[in-house]
DNA sequence: TGTATTCAATACAGAACTGTATCCTACTCC
DNA sequence: GGAGTAGGATACAGTTCTGTATTGAATACA
């Protein structure tokens, strides 16, 4: 009675993938099931075995980013913090590679964070999973801090929340004009000297 | 055989401005022609003698919002310019009041983003208009600095690229956490930090 | 006042999409 | 190797949307 799931679950796994590329592609709207589908080599009956509907599918989908994203995170963690290296590096690192392909990420979270600025139910859960990013950065940043001599002059949270308004809005600059402004360059123009204007030696 | 068109032009106007409020509660693809008509007070009959298609009212629309965002800089920009008044109050206004409606603004404007990075066409259209009021913004910025006694250490367009980044990343957190994070709180506790530290007391 | 024109409403045809019901195939387990 | 079942394909009905063709009312103009 376990192992008839294998087939289903790996059929799951192709849907959300193809899922994600076609949402990056078109946007959830824009998307229709059978697009879906066909991404993943299926036809819709495969579809509706395995989900309720298309809203269910974002759902699992926002699901299981969210978790591989934690995941990601919690292996990352303990390294960046021990490595050598400056706090900005860390962070930046974290930022990184949790988003190996960086422009189907920022099309997929951009897309969700829209459809939470209209949904407060879509609202409550990216908040919750973006909280829980802030966290995991906040802590870096502490263990860091205190491990290097330095020490911030505002809440470390605080301090996250700007490096990530900062790295979305760089992000999103970056990807409109590729040529003007190569991915990262505003980054680490910019982040370094509000590092600098936000911290000092500690005491 | 001018006068005729003035019914016209106003049906014209109040599809556009039925249209801008729909985008923004459901997207472009999750408003329907019929939808956009409704709000406006007609019947797909109006749309279609006046608009060819959704995608060809979209582009009208984006092309109206440019125009009346560059009328409006136009005539603040002097103002601003020359009212007393730090450098910062000066941008975080222009940015302000160019968006009378924040949230529909923003939504709005992250739906064209995301159109943008998926369409070449829109991405050029897009960062034209941006190119464009990133350059007033920069001469506000010169002109400012150098009647004040301020001297940036980068370039004035990179920290108006900068201040835009900051100033999106910051709306994208304030419009989903309103509780947690009020309007502007980000951007009134990092960016005075940001100017101190690529700024200095000129020659 | 009568005629022409403009512009939006209405009616309609066709396409696309969703969701369901049924069928078919390939395992599983005896 | 044969019955039972899981899971995906196929066929179908219903809805929604788009775009066009036609109609009708209001306005301009003579």
């Amino acid at each position: 009675m376990e192992p008839p799931k294998r087939r289903r679950s790996n059929t799951r796994a192709r849907l959300l993938e193809g899922a994600l590329e076609v949402f990056a592609e078109r946007g959830f709207h824009g998307a229709s099931v059978e697009d879906i589908c066909e991404r993943a080599g299926f036809t819709r009956g495969a579809f509706y075995s395995n989900f309720g509907s298309k809203d269910e599918l974002v759902l699992a989908l926002f699901q299981a980013t969210t978790d591989r994203l934690l995941e990601q995170i919690e292996a990352l963690l303990p390294e960046l913090a021990s490595q050598p290296g400056t706090l900005l590096d860390a962070v930046l690192g974290l930022l990184d590679e949790t988003a190996p392909d960086q422009r189907q990420w920022h099309l997929i979270s951009a897309e969700f964070t829209l459809h939470a600025l209209r949904d407060p139910e879509a609202a409550e859960a990216l908040n919750k999973q973006r909280a829980m990013f802030r966290e995991s950065l906040t802590r870096l940043v502490e263990q860091i801090t205190e491990t290097s001599g330095l020490e911030l002059t505002v809440p470390a949270e605080q301090f996250v929340r700007m490096v990530i308004a900062v790295h979305e809005g760089a992000r999103s600059q970056s990807l409109l004009e590729p040529d003007d402004v190569p991915a990262g360059t505003l980054e680490h123009t910019f982040l370094p000297m509000v590092l600098e204007a936000v911290s000092r030696p500690s005491r």
